[in-house]
DNA sequence: ACACCAGAGG
DNA sequence: TTCACACGCTCCG
DNA sequence: GAGCGTGTGTCTCCTCTGGTGTCC
């Protein structure tokens, strides 16, 4: 209600941009039912346009008449009659109870149902009726006496097809545009050719549709069933088809379903997969099968995290199989410290609380955690990350662009993240992060932390931070973005006299440092970083 | 009477 | 649909 | 204390409102 824009009928005007985009961009890859839609739309009058656009961005499937009023769209029942005429919205749903409930507020039940305790919840209402009502009747047929009517849009699943399409996912929708329009959401605008597009061929996107309804399944709880077993052509997919995999396996290692987990983990590729899969066997009992996987995996980990896992797992797998201890590697302990300080109230945070007493005015210290380095890089790279790389980027509302975890995200960039690092070799890296701080200032990125990333923190950054640094961290997060972007210290502190800093990890009672800060600790000891971890005591107080 | 919250809105 | 912390459990030296 | 698993809070724009239930 507050901000205002100047066309009322905005919704309308954002809903026919993106099916003309979607139309010019897919009409080799309609098929029959969303031609007939956007065929059919076109040729509304705008109050019924108007009126399927509320309809289709709000809840649904199912609105009563009189919850659907609109000034701009005057009368509701005369806007509806050609979205009846024409199938997109039926006027008489049948309703089973449940749906009924959902119409329905609590007077409307009492009345409707008068033996059913009124001081009982509705959920509890519904429990008693059911087993009484299990047959589907239409509104009038529930309430005689009601006026009102109750629509059911039939187009919800075209309509999120054409959202997939124009998104390349679905976890964006229709808002994006009047949140863009009001400057809440502000994107990078690349060059999009007319020819961009988030899917290549047809087959594409009914899996992402499958896929899609498998993952919801599993987050309802549900075991999945239909996940496709083949590998998927499309590497993209084939990601999310291993990702699917992977939480299936989770979900039934949580139900305990330990040979389920089993088949699903064995045919995974997922990161982590492996790791899971050893320990299911473990969990079996299987512990010669878990061994031999492990062993197998540490001649060839896939990564950095697996290495981890499988160190902490091998010496009490081959302890179990009967193998003598291996010697195993002194774990090069980072360097620690501990502060016993009295326990604020209000309590801020235990990183807070170290924060302010490690805090000196000429030696700040400021709590940062993953954001300061992420930003850095985001800010010096600005131009790699949004450069218009074919397939990258194709509706104007990218935070990211598409590909920015698939493998072949660097190689296809290679040569402009050479350029934007090269800067950290002349010194010209300043003036382009500081540039960057400016004029980018609020644009959706995947790296830039535009709250956390003030003047003051910036410039003490750039005096303090050696470029030497900077250019292993961000060589080290582009190798692999997922995995290295996050478990840096939660605090870092500049000297701004010897122009020195040190990041430092605090730790409160019973915290302990996780696998990725392990990694990122290791990294930096490796190459000669400051870092320290904090362990924080509370005073104890009477 | 009040707190809470899901949904709607720009 | 992330990331980090809080916390409780088992096992083992 | 190490290793492991699970739960939780804070994020997803921010504000207003109608409806629910007495709390999560
Ligand atoms: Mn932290
Ligand atoms: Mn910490």
């Amino acid at each position: 209600m507050a901000r205002t824009l100047d066309n009322p009928l905005y919704y309308l005007a954002n809903f026919e941009r993106a099916m003309s985009w979607t139309g010019e961009r897919y009409g080799d890859l309609l098929d029959e039912r969303e031609r007939a839609f956007l065929d059919c739309f076109n040729r509304l009058p705008p109050a019924a346009r108007a009126l399927l656009v509320r309809m289709v961005m709000r809840k649904g499937p199912l609105f009563r008449e009189s919850k659907l009023a609109y000034d701009e769209i005057g009368d509701t029942r005369a806007a509806a009659a050609p979205l009846l005429a024409a199938g997109l919205v039926d006027e008489r749903p049948a309703l089973n109870l449940d749906q009924l409930f959902g119409l329905l507020v609590r007077s409307e039940i009492a009345q409707a149902f008068p033996g059913v305790d009124a001081a009982l919840r509705k959920a509890e209402q519904l429990e008693r009726l059911r087993p009484q009502w299990p047959q589907a009747r239409c509104f009038d047929e529930w309430l005689p006496a009601a006026r009102d009517r109750v629509y059911a849009l039939r187009v919800g699943e075209v309509c999120d097809r054409l959202r997939l399409m124009f998104f390349g996912n679905l976890h964006q929708d229709w808002t994006e545009f009047v949140l863009a329009d009001l400057g809440i959401l502000r994107y990078e605008q690349v060059d999009i050719s007319p020819a961009s597009r988030g899917f290549g061929c047809r087959e594409d996107i009914e899996v992402y549709l499958r896929l899609h309804a498998c993952r919801e399944q599993i987050e309802a709880g549900a075991i999945p069933a239909d996940i496709p077993q083949q590998p998927l052509s499309n590497a993209w997919l084939e990601g999310r088809r291993q990702k699917l995999l992977f939480l299936a396996g989770q979900q039934q290692e949580r139900a305990a379903e330990f040979a389920a987990a089993r088949r699903i983990y064995a045919a995974c590729r997922h990161e982590g997969a492996r790791a899971r899969h050893i320990r299911v066997l473990e969990k079996c009992g299987d512990h010669e099968q878990a061994h031999a996987l492990a062993a197998a995996a540490w001649m060839q980990p896939e990564n950095e995290a697996e290495r981890q896992q499988l160190a902490r797992m091998l010496p009490r797998l081959r302890r179990r199989v009967g193998l003598p201890p291996e010697a195993a590697p002194p774990a090069a302990a980072p360097e620690e410290f501990t502060l016993v300080l009295p326990r604020p109230v209000p309590f801020p945070g235990v990183e807070l609380a170290a924060r302010d007493h490690l805090w000196r005015e000429d030696a700040p210290v400021h709590y940062v955690e993953n954001t300061l380095i992420n930003s850095l890089f985001g800010l010096l790279c600005w131009d790699a990350v949004f450069a218009a790389v074919p397939g990258a980027f194709f509706h104007p509302f990218h935070a990211a662009p598409a590909d920015l975890h698939s493998a072949d995200f660097l190689p296809r960039r290679a040569a402009a993240f050479d350029t934007c690092l090269s800067q950290l070799d002349s010194g010209a890296y300043r003036d382009t992060i500081r540039r960057r701080h400016r004029e980018k200032s609020g644009l959706q990125s995947p790296f830039v932390y535009w709250e956390a990333i003030g003047d003051t923190l910036l410039e003490q950054a750039l005096d303090c931070l050696p470029p030497e640094h900077l250019k292993l961290w961000f060589t080290r997060l582009l190798q692999d973005i997922r995995a290295n972007r996050a478990g840096m210290p939660d605090l870092i502190r500049f000297d701004l006299r010897e122009r020195r800093y040190e990041m430092i990890e605090v730790k409160g009672p019973g915290d302990r440092l996780q696998d990725n800060q392990l990694r990122w600790i290791a990294f930096c000891a490796r190459h000669g970083m400051p870092v320290r971890v904090c362990h924080v005591r509370w005073l104890e107080q009477e």
